[in-house]
RNA sequence: GGGCGAUUAGCUCAGUUGGUUAGAGCGCCACGUUUACACCGUGGAUGUCGGGGGUUCGAGUCCCUCAUCGCCCACCA
């Protein structure tokens, strides 16, 4: 490459959109991105989580990348063969319910009207763009995965890894059909996701009904109490249940209340001793009936459901609780998910679903009330119950109510056929996995989750009512006999059936291809028309993507992948999963991998959070797109701001504004301004849109930016870099590279590299373990501080002198050049653009061997930390230099000595300290146009003088004829009165017998040092302000 | 209901295993364009470390408790 301006010419501002755009495409160009398998170096994977092709990135996904890809530079450069294998998921619920509104909005077609065919190509299409679009994103934001390598969870790669899961799985009978509640959304007639499903509490009504007892004992209860706040539901119930011990469930409950109002706040106390004593009511008014009715359950008894004529089984289970309402619980298996478990656990009761999908009662009701609406049907049921006078109690109540996210109305529990994963060996792997250590997860706290929820163990539900997505491999078939089966599919080991008793069939499943009439001739094959969930596929994806099932050259070698990076929310619905997985599916011997685990460290890092605290999303409004940022603030600092802020527990809360499109003006982001399609600027007056824009008015208006100033402070910081940089170009002129030898070096050079060491250690430590923030701040802190603040000041005056500019420019490119390979990983195209800029002036560097830089900082070695550059003697004289330098710039700040005066200082000090000060004389001319007169003991305090009392130092500066008298004196007196408190509290501590006891030697004996050099502090103060007072 | 996290300067956050006088950036005040940088430099002011209790010679840090906020999971006949 070569530069087309000199340093000379170089910008004061970096300009972050050129160097984006010219070194992006030139790592591409070097194929520096790609990785292929290669046996002379150690492989680093990482897998992205594929964003949603739902729509564009986010600043999560900014967050998530950006650590990704921090991982991923500073390993390239570490020499390992790394590869961050990139990709998008289909996200099937989500995907397909945008496209489909967008067709309704937009061309007033539902899907029916477009068939199965033409919506999946809709949404093909649809991904493609929005692929497009999240790759761009990556790309701007400055991602190095190996795009050759892009994978799509449904694309043909992933599909054969599906099938293959799904036979395998299938042949195991760990996957099978049975009945599940799913939400319905009577609207949009589909099922819907726990995701998709909002609670809205709405006012309702808690009905007491009495349903008849079928020829009851003398003495027996006639009716049992049931209660609802469903009414309609009681059509479809099949069965009434009492507790099967109401005596012991009572006593539990008690016994858990009182443990509880023991260890209650004295707040809640009175509510739970309310609570003991209308159990212990109950007990002495309603526990006999319960008991009887148990009795009655276990004899067989029967009762009539009203309305319906049919009788219905009383059962005894412990869902029905003594405790609540009557003590007694209607079952409505196919439209209650608890009822549905009692079912389960007493099939003998069957279900009975009376909705059909458009949520009008069905023919399993009597015929008044099918076809009604549930609205219509639950005033029907309530007005005939009351006609029979079976009605007891009408209550009101509030009830949470589930609705659609998508359509906005009630959700109706449905009993739909559904397929399963069955979860117990699988869960039991990935939890073992955890525990014994084999998968970490970091931070630890996540963990717990994790295994509470696998613990569980509930079966896994995978059929989804979509037609975006992998659609289920089982055909079924209702004639075929199993004889006619076998001799069909003879000696062919990719083809599996099960029995579905329930609906008299044959399920087939074919591991690759489809199953047609010419497989079992004269017979029908009818293929199932769901698809998998989404996470059935992203639970694949650590090796599909490496092509599992086929045996390649890249899942041998990068499998498993080193770290999985992911925000907290899906631990458990994809982390567990792909673990669970990658124990089942790939078999170390034969994939010639070390170990079936996708990875063995799972890093979680923060959220995003907006300035209320709340959690981004699309939905609220207060979404930050990336790019917006990189457009402002560039994506380097993007990058590091977002590193510096991936601190261990916090999430991150970042406050976000409107930037006008007319004057750059910010606008604060309000709860009531976020979900506006147009905003109008408060400074210059003129409207523009944003996010939310459809109709053509709002669009037309220039979008306002949506940015946060969180990012200000990393801008900052890439702008001083670059200016440093530029400074060290600008003095590279002639360049002569070689060796320095350590006689050569000056303290400021041995000082700095020093820092340069112990910053390279602190830096790859941190990294190491995932501590971003702490590598950021790291650097942060030793570039501005140290580096440009310091080393870069102190080096001036050598670079003008043509004795010691060769040596100088020697140290100048070395820690130049570490940095940039230091701050590569976080900001990648600002040390690229000066690391080529640095290859012209100096191609060789180094002080002890001199090496040709590498082509790109990109594949440059990672700096090497060199304990033996580490002097804690240096670093210590240091900080005395830059105390006693503090001092002076203090005195002159505070007399008002203008920055052209020569200050003439000297510093009381032991002669240890005055050694250790004496070569840093000239950096006070430099650094604080101040000029030392004296360093030593013999150092007297002069008359007209203004102090500073440092540890074991008085620094002091003559300013005869210059003095502001007053001030000086009103300072000195609060330094003592300061001095006096720190001693009196020191002297209050040393004097307390038990600290002097008890505190560990070196403790007290600190403290002790403290207080002498407090005391010699003060004394020094008091003799200044005795000279100041003696002028007056 | 169960669990997790947070609460430190006006704002956003650091603060290692308890140990001198609790830090940073922004903002604020004063001064300053000294040849890399005003997206800068120098100096300064600003804190009952959410409240209360405890352990300890010593607590921002450990324990208990209360309050507020956020998140996850479950449940609501």
């Amino acid at each position: 490459m070569s530069t087309d301006s000199a340093p000379a010419e170089l910008q004061k501002q970096y300009d972050h959109a050129a160097a984006q755009e010219r070194w992006y495409p030139f790592w591409e160009e070097q194929g520096y991105f790609h990785s292929e398998p290669n046996p002379a170096r150690r492989p680093y994977t990482i897998v992205i989580p594929p964003p949603n092709v739902t729509g564009a990135l986010h600043l999560g996904h900014a967050l998530n990348n950006t650590l990704q890809d921090i991982l991923i530079r500073q390993k390239r450069m570490q020499g390992f063969e790394t590869l961050w294998l990139p990709g998008v998921d289909h996200a099937g619920i989500a995907t397909q319910a945008i496209v489909e509104r967008r067709l309704l909005q937009e061309e007033k077609l539902s899907r029916h009207q477009l068939g199965r065919q033409g919506l999946v190509d809709r949404i093909w299409k649809w991904k493609d763009a929005y692929q497009a679009r999240i790759v761009g994103q990556l790309k701007q934001m400055g991602c190095s995965c190996d795009w050759e390598r892009t994978r799509f969870t449904l694309d043909e790669v992933c599909a054969r890894a599906v099938r293959e899961t799904f036979f395998t799985l299938f042949k195991e009978e760990k996957i099978y059909r049975g009945k599940r509640l799913v939400n319905w959304d009577t609207f949009l007639q589909t099922a819907v996701s726990d995701d998709e499903v909002f609670h809205e509490p709405v006012k309702g009504h808690f009905w007491h009904f009495r349903y008849p007892i079928v020829d009851p004992k003398p003495g027996e209860p006639t009716h049992v109490t049931i209660a609802t706040t469903r009414p309609e539901t009681m059509l479809g119930d099949t069965a009434v249940a009492v507790h099967p011990d109401p005596a012991a469930a009572l006593a539990d409950a008690e016994k858990a209340l009182r443990q509880r109002l023991a260890d209650a706040p004295a707040k809640e106390k009175p509510d739970l001793e309310k609570q003991i004593e209308d159990l212990d009511q109950r007990r002495r008014e309603m526990l006999p009936r319960l008991e009887t009715l148990r009795d009655m359950a276990q004899r067989g008894v029967k009762l009539v459901l009203p309305l319906t004529g049919r009788q219905i089984p009383l059962i005894t289970d412990p869902w029905a609780q003594p405790g609540l309402g009557s003590g007694c619980v209607k079952i409505t298996p196919a439209h209650d998910q608890n009822d549905h478990d009692v079912w389960q656990r007493h099939p003998e009761i069957g279900a009975i679903n009376i909705l059909n999908s458009d949520g009008t009662l069905n023919d399993n009701v009597p015929e008044k009330y099918r076809g009604l609406t549930v609205k219509k049907a639950r005033a029907a049921v309530v007005a005939d119950l009351e006609a029979a006078e079976l009605v007891v109690e009408i209550e009101d109540r509030e009830i949470d109510l589930a609705h659609s996210d998508r359509s906005k109305t009630p959700i109706e529990p449905m009993l739909m056929d559904q397929w399963f994963v069955k979860m117990d060996e699988l869960a039991q792997s990935a939890m073992d996995a955890v525990t014994a250590g084999r998968v970490k997860i970091i931070p630890d706290r996540y963990a717990k989750g994790y295994l509470d929820w696998l613990s569980e163990k509930r079966d896994w539900p995978i059929g989804r009512q979509l037609w975006w997505g992998h659609q289920i491999p089982v055909w079924s078939c209702k004639t075929l006999t199993e004889a006619e089966l076998k001799r069909a599919f003879a000696g062919r080991s990719d083809i599996a059936w099960q029995r579905d008793e329930t609906r008299d069939q044959w399920l087939i499943c074919a591991q690759q291809g489809e199953l047609g009439a010419s497989d079992v001739p004269g017979h029908e094959l009818v293929r199932e028309s769901d698809v998998l969930d989404t996470w059935f596929s992203s639970a694949l994806w650590p090796h599909s993507t490496l092509g599992w099932p086929e045996q390649t050259e890249e899942l041998k070698y990068y499998y498993p992948t080193n770290v999985l990076i992911t925000s907290r929310d899906i631990i458990t619905l994809w982390v567990a999963r792909m673990i669970l997985m990658g124990l089942h599916n790939v078999d170390p011997k034969r994939y010639g991998v070390k170990d079936s685990l996708p990875f063995h460290e799972v890093y979680i890092h923060p959220k995003i959070l907006d300035g209320y605290g709340e959690g981004m999303s699309k939905s609220k409004g207060n979404g930050v797109d990336p790019i917006d940022v990189i457009e402002k603030f560039g994506a380097d600092a993007l990058r590091f701001g977002l590193a510096y802020l991936t601190t261990e527990t916090q999430d991150v809360r970042m406050p976000v504004e409107f930037e006008c499109p007319h004057c750059q003006k910010l606008i604060e982001q309000t709860k009531e301004n976020r979900v506006k399609p147009r905003i109008k600027c408060k400074h210059c007056g003129h409207e523009f849109s944003t996010q939310w824009a459809e109709q053509p008015e709002d669009t037309a208006l220039p979008r306002g930016a949506v940015v946060s100033d969180r990012f200000e402070l990393a801008r900052n910081f890439c702008n001083k870099l670059w200016n440093a940089s530029r400074f060290a170009l600008m003095n590279l002129e002639g360049f002569d590279p070689g060796q320095v030898a350590d006689d050569e070096l000056m303290v400021e050079d041995s000082w700095i590299l020093s820092r340069l060491s112990t910053v390279t250690q602190q830096v790859t430590d941190a990294l190491a373990e995932y501590r971003y923030a702490d590598a950021a701040r790291t650097l942060y802190d030793f570039a501005w501080d140290e580096f440009c603040s310091f080393y870069v000041e102190m080096v001036k005056g050598r670079l003008q002198d043509e004795a010691t500019r060769s040596i100088a420019q020697r140290l100048v490119a070395h820690v130049l050049d570490a940095l940039l390979r230091l701050l590569h990983p976080m900001i990648p195209f600002l040390t690229e653009d000066v690391w080529q800029r640095l290859g012209q002036l100096a191609p060789e560097r180094g002080i002890e061997t001199v090496e040709r830089a590498a082509e790109s900082v990109m594949v440059a070695p990672w700096p090497e930390c060199d304990p033996m550059r580490q002097d804690p003697e240096i670093e210590s004289q240091f900080a005395r230099f830059q105390e006693v330098l503090r001092a002076v710039r203090d005195i002159r700040a505070r007399q008002g000595v203008a920055p052209k005066t020569t200050m003439r200082f000297a510093v009381r000090c032991d002669a240890t300290v005055a050694d250790l000060l004496d070569p840093m004389r000239e950096y006070f001319g430099a650094m604080a146009n101040a000029e030392p007169t004296q360093f030593g003991p013999e150092t007297t305090t002069p008359a007209f003088g203004a102090h500073v009392a440092l540890s074991g130092m008085d620094v002091y500066v003559d300013l005869a004829g210059v003095i502001d008298v007053e001030a000086e004196a009103a300072r000195k007196r609060q330094d003592v009165e300061k001095l006096t408190g720190f001693i009196a509290a020191k002297e209050k501590k040393l004097a307390q017998k038990n600290f002097v006891e008890r505190a560990p030697a070196e403790v007290v004996q600190k403290e002790r040092d403290a207080l002498a050099d407090l005391q010699s502090q003060l004394a020094a103060a008091q003799e200044v302000l005795e000279r100041l007072g003696r002028m007056d």
